[in-house]
DNA sequence: GCACGCATGTAATTTGTTACATGATTCA
DNA sequence: TGAATCATGTAACAAATTACATGCGTGC
């Protein structure tokens, strides 16, 4: 992959609003960001730890809670490592669709398959839309409780935008390939 | 990354239609499947190298250019292959934009700074998108040359229809960021 | 003669996932 | 009591990028 690890900065961003432990950090990337971003333990964990030992975050153990459990702060340092980044423009946006591959191939396999494929597709994204909705909502509900919502607001928004386009495209894609009814 | 390897099952793609070069197969991948897919000559050639040995596919030296250079064909096993993968369900469809990422934690850094990120992207996006219309409106004139341009034609179609979303969203995003005017 | 595009490949490194390993707490 | 969720972490492995290394052909 060897893109620039981003995940540092993503936990950093995270931390600069609240103070969390790593499966915390876990649950917010896959709710909140789970649109645009993914993680898993494996790369928190000595993420993490990694940001500790570099000075951008530190590492307490809970005294309040009965689990063992370790909270991660935003240090100084991190909020301006945090800052740095954030201004420079962002290297990549990618987009990596399994389902657009085995369109393109298409031919090999014939219509039915293509439809079959581009159903799926359709499937999941009705699903997760009412998601997206309500979080709209609810942001937009709040939208004066915290300065940190109109900018959460506004990645739920491209994620309906884009997700109604899909849909939009699903339509005209089954129409192309002679799925006219219904 | 280990999400399950598909370049070979895209380069097996690829060679279904036509026998290419690896020069060439980079070539289409950065032109035709650019939108949704991508691979650096570091992972061609070996993988390449793969399918031979796994009787997937055939190299030959090709004598006709005055070049060094090694054709590629795919098999019948290829082909087998190739149709199986097909008939799977896509796994996985992933998006990672960066730019959502300095978006959602754009708190930290301030409306001028987030307008700029959302500028940036739109700029691209807006000297893109001529591409994919010129590939729409080429494909649409040869629907019938060939059986492949339909299915080309729907992920041409896919990328014009999330393109003007994208744009959309632009829109709204500065105006709530206060960039009303212009 | 030189720059650009054609053409092939390898090695080091990065980044991340998956699977494994462990154990406490809460709630039904 | 047993399942689900909370909670942390490591090790093996996979996949891919970047940088490096090399050299020919074509057109200006």
């Amino acid at each position: 992959m060897a893109t620039e690890k981003k995940l540092d900065c993503v936990i950093l961003g995270l931390l600069s609003h609240e103070e969390l432990t790593g499966y915390e950090i876990k649950k917010r990337i896959d709710t909140a960001l789970k649109y645009f971003w993914g993680a898993s333990y494996g790369s928190i964990y000595p993420t993490l730890g990694d940001l500790v030992t570099r000075g951008l975050a530190t590492k307490r153990i809970d005294t309040k809670s009965k689990r063992k459990k370790f909270i991660y702060n935003i240090t100084d340092d991190g909020r301006t490592y945090l800052a740095e980044w954030l201004r420079l423009p962002a290297e990549k946006d990618e987009l990596r669709y399994e389902t657009l591959l085995k369109l393109f191939f298409g031919n090999e396999a014939g219509e039915l398959q293509a439809i079959s494929h581009i159903e799926a597709f359709q499937e999941k994204i009705e699903k997760e839309l009412p998601y997206l909705l309500g979080s709209q909502q609810n942001l937009e509900k709040h939208i004066d409780s915290d300065k940190t919502h109109k900018y959460y607001l506004l990645t739920v928004k491209f994620g309906i935008q884009t997700y109604n386009a899909y849909l939009k495209w699903c339509k005209e894609a089954k129409k192309m390939l002679g799925k006219d009814y219904e």
